[in-house]
DNA sequence: CGTGATGCTACAAATAATGTAGCATTCTGC
DNA sequence: GCAGAATGCTACATTATTTGTAGCATCACG
């Protein structure tokens, strides 16, 4: 695809059209984003336990999804070990919080 | 895979936990999904409305969304032509307008 | 009828994800 | 210090998904 981000890692699609709504949706349409963010929400997790919690995700995506969020500015691997969510991280997570209480209505039906 | 849903499409990675958010994660965490209700908020669009809205995606996966997206009862195809989201979908929709807001903010990083 | 738009499908090629195994490097407890 | 466990991370073959392009059938309009 020979894209590359203005940094390094690879080019979020929708980027180029230069409205940060589509980079931030194609970064989270991408697998086990949302699950990642979401599951970091509560509190930091090591690799391993992420990966459990994300029902034994294979670690090639999960390290990938990790790097993207990092270059993101959403994630971060704390000196304490494991990975937590920045401020923004926390923010961007709040932002799409009210999706619990959508999916116990969606179920509904 | 051999994973069927309980009507018919594909499962929902996550859905077996039976924790609604985890099916709506994976849902939305497909690729297009997301993008694909951003663009129907304000308006329908045709199937080829919606491909050139979406940067020319192809309609293979479009078609696919689509399908997975009115099966959860987010779009609906209606009889005036062109596809648009239910109150459902509006509801989804409006849960994570705020993200628009947040990505303004997160590109002046 | 012809033109154009619609929803949708086929299918080969390109990309991305999965599943396992395993590496190098810290942390532990002893 | 050092065996053992846990960490972050990578390799790589298999499988799944996406892309890109072409094209079908149907319907509305003139």
């Amino acid at each position: 695809m020979a894209k590359q981000a203005a940094s390094k890692g690879r080019t979020v699609r929708g980027s180029r059209t230069g409205r940060p709504i589509m980079a931030l949706l194609d970064l989270l349409g991408r697998r086990w984003s949302l699950r990642i963010l979401w599951e970091l929400r509560a509190k930091p997790l090591t690799s391993r336990g992420l990966r459990t919690a994300c029902d034994e995700a294979s670690p090639t995506v999960l390290q990938a999804r990790l790097t993207e969020l990092r270059e993101a500015g959403f994630v971060e691997l704390g000196e304490t070990g494991g990975y937590g969510l920045t401020a923004l991280g926390r923010e961007l997570c709040e932002t799409f919080m009210p999706l619990h209480r959508f999916a116990e209505r969606w179920k509904k039906s």
